[in-house]
DNA sequence: CCAGACTTTTGACACTCGTCAAGACTTTGT
DNA sequence: ACAAAGTCTTGACGAGTGTCAAAAGTCTGG
């Protein structure tokens, strides 16, 4: 049910009545073991370096069965994208309601995208890398503007708290507000692999620059 | 001497008195060749789907010529991504001097953004996807490194000027500005392959959204 | 408890890749 | 014009890829 939506992953014929009763969760939870593996293994080598194989050997399976579950490959990277989905455009819901004022609406938030950096670099370099593939593989680019979508009206909802608790209205349209913060994030996320000692505190230091400017009266 | 700075392409022992007088250049010639196709093919595959026989193909030679001027296919990409880098970061170098207005230069600015990126399109999918992969292959972090820094600069005179103009002065680091400006123009670049028509005009008003807020008194 | 459905392993296939070496071709100094 | 140096083509290699089929193993309904 976490990855209702990730559970369209075309079913190859199979599934008619073959499967009885528990038996299509079973290929669900085999499905969501399999992209867990193959999301680890994305996210620390890569979409050009990761290979079926590899991704079989990093969880309790042999490559074979990564064609019993899905189709191809792009099957398999299309599913643990949609899977991937379900898991991170929900990050800061609670902050966003929680919070009573400007300031800790601002650091609750950027606690959490501290957080999320420094705890799970590898998906965000996956997200970033995908995204890049995505304008050279079509098959990977509805997902991947779905998942933009989803992050847009993630910051959208932030900034426009924002804009309440500080009595103005947000000065720029939801596009823009998001291409400027995930500007400052990838930018994070790059240096991040170069300086990870310093890069926090930069990436908070320039939200707080440009919040502020992302709205007015 | 337009490619000097991509001219360190670790020359494999050949060279000492192999090359006569005429010779480095023409070795230079055939790596400025080679790197024209290669940055060609590389536009249009992406770095994973890019092999050395496809940039042959797309070039006069076969491919066994490509180890006779490059070590190996990270050579070749190092270099081109050198090459590439001395041709691109002094686009607007002429609007910022001329620009006597603030209108004028972002008029200008805009113009020029657009033109490249409708132009040049291949080339800027190139530059991020081979910025996500600088984030697993360090070979080619350095390069990467350098034209972000090119490319920061840039911006910052434009940002700089812009201030001047208007009698203002920046209100953001150059870092932060870049990260800003880059969000869109990505955005702008993904958003292009599903969208050519709608997409310069929206990068237009984005940029003109944000500018004036990269200012302040 | 056994036959049939489901799951997993194993090994092979056709292909592409980067690399390299041997030889053919071309240019150049003398 | 001839030999040497430089340039380019050709063909092969080993490794790694996605895919698939056949066999082995596992589970379960009757």
């Amino acid at each position: 049910m976490a990855s209702a939506s990730a559970a369209e992953s075309e079913r190859s014929e199979r599934s008619e009545r073959s499967v009885r009763v528990s038996g299509i969760d079973k290929i669900e939870r085999r499905r969501v073991a399999l992209a867990e593996s193959a999301l680890k293994t994305l996210g620390e080598l890569g979409y050009a370096r990761t290979s079926l194989r590899e991704i079989a050997n990093n969880s309790e399976f042999t490559h074979g069965v990564v064609h019993y579950y899905f189709r191809d490959k792009i099957d398999l990277i299309s599913y643990c994208v949609r899977y991937y989905k379900t898991k991170c455009a929900r990050r800061y819901d609670e902050v966003v309601e929680t919070a009573t004022s400007a300031e800790e609406l601002a650091t609750g938030f950027l606690a959490k995208l501290n957080q999320t950096l420094v705890e799970e670099t590898p998906m965000h370099k996956l997200w970033y890398d995908l995204r890049a593939q995505s304008m050279f593989e079509e098959q990977l680019r509805p997902d991947v503007e779905a998942i933009d979508k989803l992050l847009e009206e993630m910051i959208w909802r932030i900034l426009s708290r924002y804009a309440e608790l500080t009595g103005t209205k947000p000065a720029v349209d939801a596009p823009t507000a998001y291409a400027l913060v995930d500007g400052l994030f990838e930018q994070a996320v790059v240096g991040y692999a170069a300086n990870p000692e310093k890069t926090p505190s930069l990436l908070t230091d320039r939200i707080m620059q440009v919040l502020p400017k992302l709205v007015a009266a």
